[in-house]
DNA sequence: TGCAGTGTTGCTTC
DNA sequence: CGAAGCAACACTGC
């Protein structure tokens, strides 16, 4: 379900947590969901093998760790060791993409997809059942980075559609994206601009819309033009636009669109806010729901009265394998 | 009971 | 070539 509300969520709750920490081991039970490298011991490896190049020859003789002992080359200089532990530098998102940035210049990039989420768990947390997070630990958890502090940070996927790949850094811009159906090579995604970006001005937006056809809930969710926006947020923002979801982008009036562009900043504001939306899976990672739910304005909510109270009965459209919700009396 | 529907994405087909 | 269909997976609700 994590939309651009939801992963920012997410990502400040990460940061916070364990921005400095030291992944010691990785662990996972459902290895297609790893699409960068696809061989499980060379992500393993590069995920938690710390490398620190040219140490003196002194620096190898104590306290090395278990593996991967450094040698001595031939000519007397000390070669490469490596450490077990890498630290996680800080956490970012970029569109519904969460990238943890480590050591080395290495990204750890995730895509929650449709039930994914993170969890930070500590033992007490575990343990402990009146804790929110106790209904999620060993249920949907199909990948572990465990901390060398004891912690685990847990990704929960129902669906397991979740992917993660370990990139080279410094930028995670473009993304080798999955192999769902195991006979892709893997293809790049353009990333659009993100809508908190301070050049994603009303001026902007229209030059993006500029020769775009199809309809503008379309659009708002086509994650090469902007980055973020899904079904839940593409339907409530067309409403507090007033803008039917089934007009064409070339019909839009300069004043519609922007109507359109003040709400797609103020509902994703609204709904950070709320930390999200919990439909059905997506939890904090506390386990705890968000709150946008209580105050969806559309989404999910056929046949009943529009909150404009105008009269409006609220009504489904399907546009491109999606349902769309809208009032078709205030939004024309 | 069975089947349509669910927050996402990208490949395949027409 | 662009739009629509479908698959990846597991569960809910009608």
């Amino acid at each position: 379900m994590p939309e651009l509300p939801e992963v920012q969520t997410i990502v400040n709750e990460l940061n916070k947590k364990i921005a400095g920490a030291v992944i010691s081991s990785v662990w996972c039970d459902w290895k297609k969901m790893v699409t960068e490298p696809k061989k499980w011991e060379e992500f393993e490896e590069k995920l938690t093998i710390s490398n620190f190049k040219f140490l003196p020859a002194f620096a190898t003789q104590k306290a090395l760790p278990a593996r991967n002992a450094s040698r001595i080359d031939a000519d007397g200089q000390a070669g490469q060791i490596s450490k077990k532990g890498r630290k996680i530098k800080r956490v970012k998102r970029v569109g519904k993409f969460i990238v943890f940035e480590l050591e080395d210049d290495l990204n750890l990039v995730v895509h929650l997809r449709m039930t994914g989420h993170f969890l930070v768990i500590d033992e007490k947390k575990r343990n402990n059942r009146k804790d929110p997070i106790y209904e999620k630990v060993n249920n949907y958890i199909h990948f572990k980075l465990i901390l060398d502090d004891g912690r685990e940070i847990a990704l929960s996927d129902l669906r397991k559609f979740a992917k993660i790949s370990l990139t080279p850094g410094p930028s995670p811009a473009r993304y080798l994206a999955s192999q769902d159906d195991a006979r892709g090579e893997g293809s790049m995604i353009g990333i659009g601009i993100d809508p908190f970006d301070e050049d994603f001005t009303f001026d902007k937006f229209k030059e993006l819309l500029e020769n775009k056809k199809g309809n503008i809930k379309q659009i708002l969710m086509d994650q090469s033009v902007i980055c973020g926006i899904g079904n839940i947020y593409s339907s409530e923002i067309l409403w507090e636009a007033k803008v039917s979801p089934l007009r064409k982008i070339e019909s839009l009036k300069n004043s519609e669109l922007e109507e359109v562009y003040k709400a797609i900043i103020r509902v994703l504001r609204l709904a950070i806010e709320k930390r999200g939306s919990s439909e059905s899976d997506y939890r904090d990672t506390d386990g705890k729901k968000g709150e946008y739910q209580n105050i969806q304005r559309v989404y999910q909510r056929e046949g009943q009265e529009c909150y404009r109270d105008d009269g409006g009965i609220i009504k489904r459209v399907k546009t491109g394998q999606r349902s769309g919700f809208w009032c078709p009396e205030c939004q024309k």
